[in-house]
DNA sequence: TAGATTGTTAATCGATTAACAATC
DNA sequence: TAGATTGTTAATCGATTAACAATC
């Protein structure tokens, strides 16, 4: 789909907050936008805006600007929203479990149909009407169901063993909340990293050398 | 202290990686590693560790390569991580309990000493050991006080609102997980976004588009 | 010393911004 | 039509990579 040949990840990663800014939009009521204004608001500028879609087709028109609606759709399209992608989550502690009740999945491009844990006290509970499962039945439940994605919020020594397990069952897509740094060794498999303590640590870098007050 | 004048965002970003993999090599009794032994760990050049390294001074040795022990240090030092930045959690459900009990703050540059919410519930109940606080009464706590960084896990109707006061009472740096954003509304603080939602949608692109599989 | 590896400058590459002709 | 705004090419800027002299 893409007009060039290969879109660069600063792109793809703009095009959700743009997908954010213009569900905005239409929610309230704005059915046109031009590339100026919608730069404004988001505080880039209009020819990146217009450089970003333009990788994808021209979804605007001139003299008038994006429609809105259409635009967004677009864009969720793009990004494969309602793909669907087959989803299981590997550690039903607090992250796990906050991740599996707070995402919207299904409006992302995913299906959410297995929990798994090692807990025996957890094991058997339910999370949003899914029960807990033994990980020790990971293999039987993906030859039977072909997850293509997992979301890791284990520990971090209980990944490395677990990734292991997952590649060899042909997961594709890793939404990886561990510690463990795992794209060298599988290079062939997608992988977002949120890495919150990474980030927490720039938050504490951008504090100590915060420039901004003085400037304004 | 940065040698030259300013350190792009990019190379902040990685040092939160760096120093992660320098502690599994202290860990792992390894004393002493080179650039390039480093790049093939990390999956980046010897050049790029090189440049970054020396945006803050030369770590290294000629002819030696690092200490990792006293590069890992200084990398510490430069992130800040023993600022203990007076830190308060703004909504303590499912994400924000999931934060307060998953992250090590005092390790990485903050000292959590609030945690507030508006359910009648839970207020008065605790997690790690601080009572959680009615939202009402933020503005008496932080004149006592004084946080420097709030983390935003509250839904984002309730952002808006409370960002405002959050700014007025000094607030600093944020650390936001809410889907409200404040960048362009507020240029004058810190915001480091943790956006969940945007994050997942740029996974489903990645296994939409994945061609990574054809390629090996 | 010779070998290894840094620190740093120069070259390349990619991403962002500016400009403007096309066109609604 | 005239005005506005896109799509797209060209110019600029910044980040990454390569190269190598300095030096441990």
């Amino acid at each position: 789909m893409p007009r060039h040949e290969r879109v660069s990840l600063s792109v793809i990663r703009r095009l959700p907050r743009y997908y954010r800014f213009l569900g905005d939009l239409v929610k309230n009521g704005v059915t046109r936008i031009s590339s100026r204004e919608l730069s404004l608001r988001m505080g880039l500028t209009a020819s990146q805006i217009r450089q970003d879609l333009n990788c994808f087709g021209g979804f605007g028109q001139q003299g008038y600007g994006y429609n809105t609606s259409l635009l967004r759709e677009k864009i969720g399209a793009i990004l494969g929203i309602d793909s669907g992608n087959p989803t299981i989550i590997i550690g039903a502690g607090n992250i796990g479990r906050a991740i599996a009740l707070n995402m919207d999945f299904s409006n992302m491009g995913f299906n959410l149909i297995g929990i798994f844990d090692i807990s025996k006290e957890i094991i058997g509970t339910e999370i949003r009407g899914l029960e807990i499962l033994d990980i020790a039945e990971l293999e039987s439940f993906c030859e039977e169901n072909h997850p293509r994605v997992a979301v890791l919020t284990l520990p971090r020594e209980a990944a490395p063993q677990v990734v292991e397990r997952l590649v060899k069952l042909g997961i594709e897509g890793f939404w990886n909340f561990s510690h463990y740094d795992f794209s060298v060794k599988y290079p062939n498999v997608v992988i977002e990293n949120v890495h919150l303590g990474d980030s927490l640590m720039t938050l504490s870098y951008l504090v100590k050398n915060n420039d901004k007050k003085e400037n304004s």
